[in-house]
DNA sequence: TCTGGGGTCCTGCTACGA
DNA sequence: TCTGTCGTAGCAGGACCC
């Protein structure tokens, strides 16, 4: 295959970013973006967080506990989308092969983009200063041949935490194709996509350290080790084989809400309330996506953190609240929630999507009823109307998407 | 220490029909 | 007719990512 051209771009530290954008007067301080609650974890955390020992996905509780001065704010996920529809525009204005992967990152093949824009590193530069320029914003960089190289070097190129404070990153950082391994070999095996703590325990019991110790293994051993698909996966990447499309406009598997509570739930006509609201919004998203699921599942977590799933294939697809909450009720019948709910999620899977025929068999048994709400959603906003058994009850909104991304308030 | 919410993908098990 | 096995679908759980 033609040597290909793909960019990693990650914005730097990016909710805490767009947060001093608005609140310049936080500059240089220890600012930590997530869960306000004792249930939160961290979003995101300044550099000079960082040089605390804070990082993202630790609970906040910690978090306050290693940086009691830091200034923790709720995240405003709505905001941070925006800022993100604006910056992923720009990535598109150097090629149309864009495919995001978060709010703040995206994976770019520019290698058709050169007699435009110029070569990789060309691009690169020019999109950190458009960037900056257009939102005031600093992004790293990684340029390589294959998407996972970019991604570990676009790593190479950010900033890093000291307890001095923030040292600034080279911004780009350019791995050419005949540069891959000597790039690749000398990483800590952790640095793999796909490696987490699990599994760095079953290399660590093989005695593999770095990516080079993971190239030369034999293959038999990782997929004896790890499993069939992640150890062939892990044995091509250490090898600096990947040859993973970037793929724009990818459609979503599944569509899903989940929520833990501030207080675990006992009351059962209490959880029900909560299941009828989540399924309210799956539904109006999977009707937002022209999708309707033929798969339901339900998450229950129990105070002693155990989690169990229970999930039903149906033989023909929904999309209203009524119909995934019928389910949810069904599945939640076959679990014994006495010892109390902490956390209750609803999710939609083997999506159909909107084809023209399949949509129309949706929308002709479709009530009148529902096309009516999404329509008066539309017009007057989400809490405009709702199932009537959420009435008058308060912490039954409904909720957008991502308002309450890091743990209860 | 005490563990969020959005996802994707994989694995092991079981049931079932050919 | 009985039995073994093979492929597939569904289910539950877990690992991993940001």
């Amino acid at each position: 295959m033609a040597d290909r051209t793909i960019l990693h771009v990650d914005m730097d530290a990016f909710f805490v970013s767009v947060e001093l954008l608005d609140r310049p007067d936080l500059r240089g301080q220890p600012v930590v973006v997530g869960g306000t609650g004792d249930r939160g974890v961290v979003a995101a955390a300044s550099y000079e967080a960082r040089a605390f020992g804070v990082h993202s996905a630790m609970p906040s509780v910690r978090a306050r506990r290693l940086c009691p001065h830091a200034v923790f704010l709720p995240g405003r996920h709505d905001r941070y989308s925006e800022v993100s529809r604006r910056v992923m525009a720009v990535f598109e204005s150097f090629t149309p092969i864009v495919e995001p992967l978060s709010l703040d990152e995206a994976f770019l093949d520019v290698t058709g983009s050169a007699r435009l824009h110029g070569d990789g590193p060309g691009i690169a530069s020019a999109i950190r200063r458009r960037v900056l320029e257009q939102e005031g914003l600093t992004c790293s960089v990684g340029v390589a041949p294959s998407k996972f190289v970019a991604k570990l070097a676009s790593e190479a190129a950010k900033p890093r935490a000291t307890p001095e404070g923030p040292v600034f990153g080279t911004g780009v950082h350019v791995v050419p194709p005949d540069g891959v391994l000597a790039f690749l070999h000398p990483l800590p095996v952790q640095a793999l996509w796909g490696v987490g703590p699990a599994t760095l325990q079953k290399l660590a019991r093989l005695g593999v350290r770095t990516v080079a110790d993971l190239a030369t293994l034999p293959v038999d051993t990782l997929t004896g080790a790890v499993g069939s698909a992640a150890g062939h996966h892990l044995h091509d990447l250490a090898n600096g084989r990947d040859d993973r499309d970037v793929e724009p406009d990818r459609e979503a598997k599944s569509i899903g809400h989940e929520e833990t509570f501030s207080d675990d739930l006992f009351d059962p006509p209490a959880i029900d309330r909560q299941l009828v609201r989540m399924a309210d919004a799956v539904a109006g998203r999977l009707r937002a996506h022209g999708v309707g699921a033929r798969t339901v599942t339900v998450k229950v977590r129990f105070p002693d953190f155990r989690t169990l799933t229970r999930s039903v294939t149906l033989p023909q697809a929904v999309d209203t609240g009524g119909e995934l909450t019928a389910h949810g009720r069904r599945l939640l019948g076959s679990v014994d929630l006495s010892p109390g709910v902490r956390l209750l999620g609803i999710h939609a899977g083997s999506l159909v999507s909107g084809g023209p025929r399949q949509l129309e068999l949706f929308l002709e048994d479709r009530p009148d009823a529902t096309r009516a709400i999404d329509d008066i959603r539309e017009r007057f906003g989400d809490d405009a109307i709702g199932p009537a058994v959420l009435l008058g009850e308060s912490g039954l909104r409904r909720k957008r998407r991502g308002e309450q991304q890091w743990g209860p308030s």
